[in-house]
DNA sequence: CTCAATTTGTTCGTATGTATG
DNA sequence: ACATACATACGAACAAATTGA
């Protein structure tokens, strides 16, 4: 009986997982340029401390994904960066956020009505008696990119359960002019995908994802609009020049050229 | 020949750790409650699709963690949360950004003189000559976590070795009043560790990190401060209320009282 | 107190995956 | 490519503890 690499003891994720996971990322940030040809299996082998043919599943693994190519005799090169579909989702002040959710294309996957908000952290308002709750998918290019878990109180939603049903949920309620918002906590995480968010992201149970929490508050100190979202973890990114405020380079929203 | 799971394809992580770690999130979250029983073997097998035995795995793994307290006969407890040891120490302006860093405990890792910068956006400015590279490791209570590489211009550095060397050089560059930061970007995405980082994290090979990238630029154009941050994804949470543009809630910095 | 239902704990057999040398 | 050892996952059957009728 042969004892596992310490690395292996911290994760119990197949070794030749963590391995392929560290050379994609290699690609991926450029340490490994395209076109280059990567370490031999030997220094490979030294460098993770793992046997020669882990390192092969591993570079399997990568030339399935089309980012290497592996040439008997000569050795294996990096033929393409894995692609990434990264957009800004975020937005780091209210208006730009509500113009980007604007132009969200989604699709309502379940809408229950009459359900108890299941928690609400101390700063962020009291709870309506009554929610409904609201699940969407949000597309690019035919692909999952987020999950929107909504909580919206029940009598806000059957104000307008026309229009809540089809649309995103955010600017209708900017333009209710009755509503006054005074606070919007957004609170960031990285979490794991559930079975529903997994199946509808199409990604492994429990594969990281990062999470959105966002929480609208109004003047009466009532929490009306709750949302838990989910994103893929590619297709994540949040840019900001700290100086200026603003979203940094390119468009608010679109496809990076990167 | 049994066929996998089909959510088993989709990531290839062993079965019972996926599921794991979405139980490991539902106590977390809240979802499932602290004494309260959750799901027979029987309701959990149905519903992640998986074998008894697997279910019984995860859970084992839980009870390992202390999270819930198995009982033959009874059913299944949850008997605590995952101590999260949440900070915010990412900030929505450069001001607060300084003086969070100015408090930080670090301990330097690692430096080079006299390298190339690995890589520059197009938006990230132009790189000077030559770098030094510094790596530290910033730590709370004892454990890590945070990792930060940094480049800096060889002549910025060398101008104050003795204080880049031992601590932060963000206020340190902010300081220098011949130096004219015009812009600090900052990126924010999911990525995965590598092998030092994984060793100096304590963490697995593999497993996600939060990314944070920020780069500073001076009146010239030129990145006078190249930095890529991975935080521990358990230590990461970036808190804001969008509508007043101050960190939400509580101190800036400091553990949760959540 | 006994019985039956419920629920976790254990074991076997089989097949496939992972990792080493 | 092979031999070996151990891990993962399934399905099924049975054992043991708890509860309430």
């Amino acid at each position: 009986m042969k004892k596992l690499s310490s690395l292996y003891d911290r994760s119990r994720i197949p070794l030749y997982i963590q391995v392929a996971s560290v050379m994609r990322q290699r690609i991926e940030t450029g340490h490994w340029l395209e076109g280059d040809k990567i370490s031999t299996l030997e220094e490979l082998e030294a460098e993770f401390g793992v046997a020669r043919v882990t390192i092969r599943q591993a570079i399997e693994l990568l030339r399935d994904e089309g980012l290497v190519n592996a040439q008997q005799g000569r050795g294996t090169f990096v033929s393409g960066k894995p692609k990434h579909n990264r957009w800004l989702n975020l937005a780091n002040d209210f208006e730009t956020m509500v113009s980007l959710v604007k132009d969200n294309v989604l699709e309502r996957v379940h809408i229950e009505e009459n359900v108890v908000l299941p928690e609400l952290d101390e700063n962020e308002g009291t709870a309506a008696a009554e929610y409904t709750f609201l699940r969407s998918v949000q597309h690019n290019d035919g692909e999952p990119f987020s999950v929107v878990n909504l909580h919206l109180p029940q009598d806000l939603f059957a104000r307008d359960r026309q229009r809540f049903t089809h649309g995103a949920a955010l600017p209708i309620i900017v333009d209710m002019k009755e509503v006054k918002i005074v606070h919007a906590y957004q609170t960031l995480t990285i979490g794991v995908a559930d079975p529903e968010t997994a199946e509808l992201l199409k990604i492994g149970l429990g594969e990281p994802t990062a999470d959105c929490r966002l929480v609208l508050v109004d003047d009466r100190g009532i929490a009306i609009y709750v949302a838990n979202i989910h994103y893929h973890k590619d297709c994540f990114a949040l840019r900001v020049d700290l100086l200026n405020q603003k979203p940094a380079g390119k468009a608010a929203r679109g496809l990076e050229t990167a």
